[in-house]
RNA sequence: GGGCCUGUAGCUCAGUUGGUUAGAGCAUGCGCUUGAUAAGCGCAGGGUCAUAGGUUCGAGUCCUAUCAGGCCCA
């Protein structure tokens, strides 16, 4: 008997499967979409649509794409389709990062000995492997763009722009040349880069030096002493560093050796450990130190002047902020020629690079020590200390067990050493870079201080490179070997360039360039490349201009808070030097990829870009703290995108990003896929309910128009509006999580809990087309449709699956958002109903009462009255008659007056309804028993039953 | 060590210009349902808002310090 009412029934029918099975069906949606070409027709749809240009910050082309990668790619996706589903044109042209020391250093380990056009030929093979494998798992993530034509660093035409974009900063007079010192190592005769070197236990010489003081209050009394680990540098001495902060004192010692007595000036902090280490004792001040005037601040010693130990020449106290009290005097020797603190302290003092070192560290003339010429710098070290102790200079020597660099390939031990570089002119910049990060807005906003800080801190930009793999920085030598950079021949160089790659540049014997720009004889080329942030840092030229064909600035920049310094700055400063003006409008910036559990950082392979330097893991000193050993571990986890997609598919892996808020950082962990899966699962199945409730709808045929919604369905479309306006606000400023949100909550609550809770009765149990069941399946088509709309840039996959089941035939990611109709707008509605569930759950809380006491299995069973003191309130109830027991879903509702000596102003009783149970509704109704053809039906089930 | 940030229930997030018992979803526990069923519904527990001071009639919200974490420098 109740399985024949049971067909009567019009229960939810759809062939949507509840379980996704994203990993099996994702790929069949690629297909189709590749099929379709649903980028190229999404562009065609947006043709004459104002645009919107979110211009790729290229990643580098090394490696699978991990979680942090993963994370960027797909909030520039989600830009982008809310964009164009928001009305825009919003093309997408990915890009890739192609030089660079990281992929040349793979080969060069590989195989040494390789000849630089070899290396060059080798690393663009693995640079486009890696594209390779990256794209195949950016577009697995559901990414749209213009994948078969990227924009590749490597590419000719691209590096051609790079030259063009060189020759004219040298036309503004912004490039200069000048000695820095980098590490070299003699015995590959070559500048190395951090990465290339190792680091190895050694002992070196450790010495303690007096400079004596020729100006000053202790002038020709007392010597400044520092200590050193490479004493061959000294001959490049040119200051003595001090901590600004500190304190030093001048106090009597007697020298251990001599017994005489020496007054000497070095850090408080450190005169006992110097005691300890060589010897000298604290001698009793006498009448003749003036002992109150021997205590200095730091800064008090700026610009004494001493006396160079073995030269003829002086040098001076400078102020340092980097000089520690972790060993030696506090007094560090400074030879800005040997080394990067003693070069940037150098540069701000105005002090010459001294470097009289050649390519196989020996010394030159310049070192101003005949017998020293033409030796190995650590072969002299001997000698110099011999000379420092029959000058009187020495104060100690010792020897010191450290880890020092080395070469990875000739093992020597590596020098710093300044070498010729090109430099951009940063302080003829500054003043316009500055402006033009003001006229930026930073997502964030505090993004706009840190990358204010970083440009107005920069030094001048070395941009010369000592290594193979990238663009050739175009100047030419004359025989004298002098560099000579004129742009009408880099102009032609780009020219070369553009049709025969740059590799012309690199073999020696090739002809072509000298040819092109009739060179004058005896001009040469060397091997110098530009900084690969030059490379990217003009992308907004090739990419955006010459590509895209749109003039003037991109829209949006979307990369990790990294890029403030790096992509941010480097394109920031190129279009400034360039156009005068900030290369985005807008700069969007997300946090790294931290473990959910531990809050630490995920992998250090997040970067977008190739920071040489953080390319590999951190090895030799830093390695040695237990931090840098932590991060390596890290590093090694398999955290790839991949490994993730196969196990929960894009969408969960995009709800991940939706989910979060990107501008801090972003946890990551195993156990948020339970959750997000759950979340997932749930939007699922509310799509699947709109979709099986609507199968009998057709749109044409039976919409019903707004007038005649019942209640709960003003209230679900007055919500929807509510939901469209956040989630369109939402997009517009970036924040997903909160589309998310809003979405996950209309879904569970607004749609699942409640109203297509409440609708149960009349969709599967009224007639199949009464008027109020039709009036919800017009709203729940409506509010199907804009669902699938505004989950469409988060969860492509599981929406255009949803969406092709709704006949609707074309994809939707073609469509736009819904707009907000305030058609459906009720003011006073949402409060009614907060007013409600208010009550709905005082109801539910009587009934879970009444359960546990055994007096009713469930809410159909009870005969419920409501006992309301405010006559407002129970109008307001009278009014909505029948619709009250829909609303609360119970057979059997009273309404009284307040209750005698009640505690609040509503109270709920209840007990077992006298009513009997329809068979077919399960509602318990009056008229069960009544009817005669039916007697187990209510008047609806019966009239139902009898009309089919 | 410096600069720029972050820290609210187990998890992800809301908390409007400082103003009643700090909210939601998920997760957990206990039930109901078996007509969304590898689903659905209800109820309940769970937070000294990182910590410590301060300003205020009143602070998750403002100030200071400390701790923890992130990025970039050193």
């Amino acid at each position: 008997m109740s399985t024949s009412y049971k067909d009567t029934l019009n229960l939810p029918r759809t062939d949507f499967p509840m379980k996704a099975n994203l990993v099996a069906r994702e790929p069949e949606l690629l297909k189709y979409w590749e099929e379709t070409d649903i980028y190229g027709q999404i562009q065609a749809a947006r043709e004459d649509a104002p645009l919107f240009v979110l211009h790729d910050g290229p990643p580098f082309a090394n490696g699978d794409v991990h979680m942090g990668t993963a994370l960027n790619k797909i909030l520039k996706d989600t830009v982008v389709k809310s964009k164009t589903m928001a009305g825009f044109k919003a093309p997408y042209l990915p890009g890739w990062d192609c030089h660079g020391l990281p992929i040349e250093f793979k080969v060069v380990k590989q195989d040494r000995g390789l000849s630089p056009v070899e290396v060059r030929r080798r690393s663009e093979e693995l640079a486009r492997k890696f594209i390779d494998v990256q794209r195949r798992q950016f577009k697995r993530l559901g990414v749209f763009g213009d994948w078969e034509h990227p924009y590749l660093t490597l590419a000719p035409a691209y590096e051609a722009e790079v030259l063009r974009a060189f020759g004219r900063l040298v036309d503004k007079g912004l490039v200069y040349q000048s000695k820095k010192p980098v590490y070299w190592s003699t015995g590959a005769r070559t500048a190395l880069a951090e990465a290339e070197v190792e680091y190895q236990e050694e002992d070196a010489p450790a010495i303690y030096v007096k400079f004596l003081l020729s100006s000053g209050p202790l002038a020709g009394k007392a010597s400044i002493v520092i200590w050193t680990t490479t004493p061959w540098t000294l001959p490049a001495n040119l200051a003595v560093a001090v901590n600004p902060g500190f304190g030093y004192r001048a106090q009597a010692y007697q020298n251990p050796h001599t017994g005489a007595r020496e007054t000497l000036v070095l850090a408080n902090a450190l005169a006992e450990e110097f005691c300890r280490a060589t010897g000298y004792t604290l001698e009793a001040p006498t009448d003749a130190d003036d002992d109150r005037s021997g205590a200095f601040l730091g800064t008090e010693l700026e610009g004494w002047i001493y006396q160079h130990p073995f030269l003829g020449r002086e040098g001076r106290v400078i102020l340092g902020e980097f000089v520690t009290m972790d060993a030696g005097t506090g007094c560090v020797h400074i030879a800005p020629g040997h080394g990067n603190e003693d070069y940037v302290v150098g540069r701000r003092y105005g002090l010459p690079v001294l470097s009289p070192v050649d390519d196989d560290g020996r010394y030159t003339e310049e070192c101003g020590v005949p017998e020293l010429v033409g030796q190995y710098v650590f072969d002299a070290n001997p000698r110099i200390i011999e000379m420092l102790r029959s000058s009187g200079a020495l104060a100690f020597a010792g020897t010191l067990h450290h880890t020092y660099p080395h070469c990875w390939r000739s093992k020597v031990p590596i020098i710093f050493r300044a070498v010729e570089q090109f430099f951009i002119r940063m302080d003829d910049l500054r003043p316009e870079a500055l402006r033009a990060v003001d006229d930026v807005r930073w997502l964030p906003p505090w993004g706009r201080n840190r990358i204010y800080g970083t440009v107005e801190n920069r030094p001048d930009w070395c941009i010369s490179r000592q290594r193979t793999w990238g663009v050739p920085l175009p100047a030419f030598y004359d025989e004298a070997g002098q560099p000579i950079l004129r742009r009408d021949w880099i102009d032609q160089v780009a020219d070369v360039v553009a049709e025969h790659g740059t590799n012309v540049w690199f073999d020696p014997l090739d002809q072509t360039i000298a040819n092109a720009l009739k060179l004058p004889p005896g001009t040469t080329r060397r091997n110098d490349t530009l900084d690969v942030w030059i490379d990217s840092g003009v992308s907004w030229l090739a990419v955006t201009d010459k590509m895209l064909g749109v003039t003037g600035q991109a829209d949006l920049y979307l990369e990790a808070t990294d890029q403030h310094r790096g992509w941010f700055q480097s394109s920031l400063i190129m279009s400034v030097a360039l156009e005068g003006r900030s290369p985005y409008k807008e700069c969007l910036t997300h946090g790294f990829v931290v473990d959910a559990v531990t809050r630490k950082k995920e992998s250090k392979s997040d970067q977008t870009h190739n920071d040489p330097s953080a390319a590999a893991p951190a090895e030799g000193q830093t390695a040695a703290t237990p931090k840098a050993k932590e991060k390596e571990k890290t590093y090694a986890k398999p955290r790839t995108a991949e490994h993730f997609v196969a196990l929960h598919g894009a969408d969960v892996v995009r709800l991940w990003v939706a989910s979060v808020n990107h501008t801090d950082e972003v946890p990551f962990g195993e156990q948020m896929f339970t959750r997000l899966s759950e979340t997932y699962r749930r939007l699922r199945n509310t799509l699947r309910i709109l979709l099986g409730n609507t199968a009998d709808f057709d749109l044409a045929q039976h919409t019903v128009s707004p007038e005649e919604f019942t209640f709960v369905d003003r209230w679900i479309m007055h919500r929807l509006q509510e939901v469209v306006a956040t989630c369109r606000e939402a997009y517009a400023a970036f924040e997903f999580h909160r589309v998310y949100h809003t979405l996950n909550q209309f879904c569970a609550v607004d749609l699942s809990s409640l109203y297509v809770d409440i609708t149960k009765d009349r969709m599967y149990c009224d007639r199949p087309d009464s008027p109020r069941r039709r009036a919800t399946q017009t709203v729940m088509h409506h509010v199907f449709d804009a669902l699938c709309r505004l989950l469409a840039p988060l969860c492509p996959f599981t929406s255009e699956e949803a969406w092709n089941y709704s006949n609707h035939g074309t994809s939707v990611h073609l469509e736009l958002f819904p707009a907000r109709d305030e058609r459906h707008v009720e003011i006073g509605l949402g409060a009614g109903v907060d007013e409600l569930l208010g009550l709905r759950a005082l109801i539910s809380q009587a009934v879970e009462a009444a359960r546990q006491e055994k007096k009713v299995g469930n809410a159909l069973e009870a005969e419920v009255t409501l006992h309301v003191a405010d006559e407002g309130l129970r109008a307001r109830l009278a009014a909505l008659d029948a619709e009250l027991e829909e609303f609360f879903i119970l057979s059997d509702l009273k309404i009284t007056e307040g209750a005698e000596g009640a505690e609040a102003p509503t109270t709920v009783s209840l007990r077992p309804t006298s009513y009997k149970r329809c068979e077919r509704c399960w509602r318990h109704r009056f008229a069960v028993g009544t009817m005669a053809d039916h007697p187990t039906l209510c008047e609806r089930c019966a009239d139902v039953v009898a009309g089919q």
